[in-house]
DNA sequence: ACAATTTACCTTAGTACTGAGATACTTAGT
DNA sequence: ACTAAGTATCTCAGTACTAAGGTAAATTGT
């Protein structure tokens, strides 16, 4: 039955792991239980959302509309992590599944609104707050006080990330 | 310059939202935030790791046998968070560029482990340090004791998810 | 009024994978 | 030895995107 402990006689030799300073250390420790944690809740919104035969991203767009309303599709792209190709091609499979509608706007050609159908706000009012429990037990590993904790942290970090995106390095290099 | 203020007029109509119990509101707001600081560590890694022409998956891998040596490719797979074909499909792709080389195993023949070459390594020798630096920036948002207790929480978080996760619902449906 | 710029969205080509199934080998049982 | 079952890896078709570039409409400056 131990199938690879015979094979570990012949496994790579032994390694030695380079050390790193501690503010390293810190932080690639938080980004990689960052990341595992991320994936694993993501699982379980992924297997919650497939029993639907929706992807997260087509979720991600029919749950914003509907808690937000309909909204342009630029305001829409800035809210879910796709690219604007990505949000029409997220909306052209939503409609063709009737679940979304385009509709123009009148004092500005360029710009359309993006709204749920009937049929699809029907679907999200059965769907989400199942999708809701699904989360709230996937993360209930956390008591509600470690959650508020974990989301306070996790807010002040991304928005710090995301800051430190924009403003180039300019000078040396 | 306010472009999109003129439009507004005629913007969608408002609208009510949902409301939901607190144990999902907590777990949904908790969700979104570990996502969004996930989403934006993971551009600054990426970013850093572009310059080399690597994608996320391919650093991983090497990053991996950079800091646990040689090791069977089912291994690799355990522990990167991608499909046995997408190791397969990474792997070729760092054989090609003369960064890793695959072994046979001696003692069975069906197993292959991965190994850095001499210039895979010395890549990774000069690379992974400034990869720690600007993984180090890009959470410093945190001071160092938040940096370990979200450290804390996000493993206790992941590894609960993941628990979850293998037993699935046996019964109805 | 007209060119230049900006904004909104879409199209296209390409990328980095995933998942299912095939292949090759090993192990266990008879 | 032969069969059955298990394991390790690879192949290949398909998926969910991204990035760059294109078109149309609005805005700005002259």
């Amino acid at each position: 039955m131990p199938s690879s402990a015979k094979r570990s006689t012949a496994a790579p030799p032994a390694h030695e792991s380079p050390t790193y300073p501690e503010r390293e250390a810190r932080g690639l420790a938080l980004w990689v239980a960052l990341t595992r944690a991320q994936d694993s809740v993501a699982q379980h919104s992924a297997a919650d959302i497939a029993r639907h035969g929706i992807t997260g991203g087509e979720f991600g767009i029919l749950e914003l509309l509907y808690h937000k309303g309909p909204m342009f599709l630029n305001e829409v792209q800035k809210r879910v992590l796709v690219s604007s190709g990505g949000v029409t091609y997220l909306v052209d499979r939503l409609v063709e599944r009737g679940l979304l509608e385009r509709r123009l706007c009148q004092s500005d050609r360029r710009a359309r609104y993006a709204a749920l159908t009937r049929k699809g706000r029907a679907l999200l009012r059965q769907v989400f707050p199942e999708h809701a429990r699904a989360i709230a037990d996937a993360v209930s590993a956390l008591t509600p006080e470690e959650q508020k904790q974990a989301r306070i942290l996790l807010r002040k970090l991304g928005l710090g990330a995301k800051a430190r995106l924009g403003p180039r390095p300019v000078g040396d290099e």
